[in-house]
DNA sequence: CCCAACGTGTTA
DNA sequence: TAACACGTTGGG
């Protein structure tokens, strides 16, 4: 209760979604693990975990977040600078997971690297100083549980096999933390409070996991190798003191591209045994394909019929660029690396400019006459499975399992923001090739701003006028809406 | 208040 | 380790 600053003292904040990516606005597919688990879908709701078709790619810290440091939340709206904004945002740190306005931290500018892959979301100047990475972090595993991640693999066609890794350890042969001030904040999570259940109990409560408190807790461990940094690449530039930029994740993310390779680009096996290599991967297979399936039902729908893009070239990077300037070969235009590098350092950040950096994004259901999907209300006249809930067995249950934190893509944005999140997953196209297209730009969305009609016009009401509409229905009136077309969907 | 879900503990 | 479960947080 006090104000001990550990990390996760006093704050637990569980990210939560945006609510505005593709991901987040579109419905439950119904046949995925979780979808099928859902009381709406005749499952018994027990994992309460969300559609991984609606797995969010850019979740956003709660309201309720708050500076660890002066108490207030995020107030980046009221300024205008990109570096004020900065400042002024909370930052959460996927180490110590302390949210903080960078602003307020005492450590000026040590070197913070921010993460683009989500939201709000660095690893603190602290956490970096004491070199610490999120392997030894608290939770030891490193990242998330690679089941929340696996599960909920984004599809996402980017990483490349070997050779990349640009700039890897950085150069600085590790600056030999000078304990000033080494606060060991063991904050780290803390394992709350263990449950018990009483032993009275007249339901089939399926598990039994009180077995007194036998909550154990790993020791610290030192692994041998100590700065080994994970996977992530981080943009060690800090001449004097800069935030550095990570992009790129590699995470667990690659399987299903890599079905999506084996299974589908390359002839493999006619037969489809499995390969020698995959062993493990076995189970995942299943889900994959399976949720590739899905993938492809969709773009077939979509059949993206956009007029192509062009930005499939470079390729090649042979980077080698030591310090910015100067920009190879870029494709002159507007988002080049460039240009996101030299925004970035004009803060006073150094941004990673991998040949990967565009996420490119899906193009949307297309509008088809029929929207057979039920997706909310339906299933829910006699079915009462006998699930014996807790506290909330209503009927409705939507799990979701992505955790954040990494995985996602990373990209810059330009515009009145330093960071442009809203970004979508690649959607596993069946064509082999992965191509990516520019992020869409958030601000300015070419939605129509009339309302086709099947007969061919449009509705005479307009997409104002629809949305001065929209604003008066609940959030369950507006999931119907967004049902209905989708137009509506998109407005 | 109700429902959706995040993140972690537990079990297989 | 992956899959399953669930308490609890978060949003409306
Ligand atoms: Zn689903
Ligand atoms: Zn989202
Ligand atoms: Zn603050
Ligand atoms: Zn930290």
């Amino acid at each position: 209760m006090s104000s001990s600053k550990g990390a996760g003292a006093g704050a637990r904040r569980r990210r939560t979604r945006c609510r505005k990516c593709k991901a987040c606005l579109r419905s439950e597919c119904g046949e995925c693990h979780f979808c099928k688990d859902m009381k709406k879908f005749g499952g018994p709701g027990r994992m309460k975990q969300s559609c991984l078709q609606r797995q969010c790619t850019a979740p956003v810290l709660p309201h309720t977040a708050v500076c660890l440091v002066c108490g207030e939340a995020g107030k980046e709206d009221t300024v205008e600078g990109e570096e004020e904004k900065f400042n002024l945002s909370l930052m959460e740190c996927t180490i110590c997971n302390e949210i903080v306005h960078p602003g307020c931290l005492k450590m000026g500018r040590a070197e913070g690297v921010i993460n683009n892959e989500i939201p709000n979301c660095w690893e603190c100047p602290k956490c970096k100083r004491e070199g610490k990475s999120m392997k030894d972090s608290g939770d030891g595993t490193g990242k998330r549980r690679s089941d929340n991640g696996e599960e909920g693999v984004r599809w996402k066609l980017t990483d490349e096999p070997a050779q990349n890794k640009k700039k890897l350890a950085p150069p600085t042969p590790l600056p030999q933390l000078s304990a000033e001030e080494s606060q060991v904040q063991a904050g780290i999570h803390k394992r709350k409070k263990e449950k018990e259940l009483p032993p009275l109990d007249t339901g089939p409560k399926k598990k039994l996991k009180g077995t007194r408190e036998k909550h154990l807790k790993k020791a610290s461990d030192q692994p041998p190798d100590g700065n080994k940094l994970q996977s992530m690449q981080t943009w060690s530039r800090t001449g004097s003191g800069d935030f550095e930029v990570k992009g790129t994740i590699s995470h667990p993310s690659i399987h299903l591209n890599q079905i999506t390779a084996s299974d589908l680009e390359k002839p493999k096996v006619p037969s489809g045994p499995l390969e020698p290599s995959a062993q493990s991967d076995k189970s995942h297979q299943r889900e994959k394909l399976e949720r590739f399936k899905q993938m492809c039902q969709m773009l077939e729908r979509v059949k993206n019929s956009s007029s192509s893009s062009s930005s499939s070239d470079s390729d090649s990077d042979t980077d080698s660029r030591g310090s910015d300037g100067s920009s190879g070969g870029v494709s002159s235009r507007a988002a080049s690396p460039a240009t996101r590098s030299q925004r970035l350092a004009a803060l006073g950040f150094s941004a990673s400019e991998e040949e990967e950096e565009e996420e490119e994004e899906e193009e949307e259901e297309e509008e088809e006459g029929g929207r057979r999907n039920g997706g909310s209300e339906t299933a829910r006249n006699g079915k009462q499975p006998k699930a014996r809930g807790n506290s909330q067995e209503k009927e409705n249950n939507h799990p979701a399992r992505l955790q954040c934190r990494q995985g996602l893509r990373d990209v810059v944005a330009h515009g009145t923001q330093f960071l442009n999140w809203p970004l979508v997953p690649s959607p596993p196209k069946p064509l082999l090739q992965l191509e990516r297209h520019v992020v869409r730009p958030p601000p300015d969305s070419p939605e129509p701003d009339s309302l086709p009609l099947d007969s061919g016009s449009d509705h005479i009401m307009q997409r104002d006028v629809w949305l001065a509409v929209f604003q008066y229905l609940s959030y369950r009136e507006l999931c119907v809406c967004m049902r209905v077309c989708r137009t509506w969907s998109r407005w």
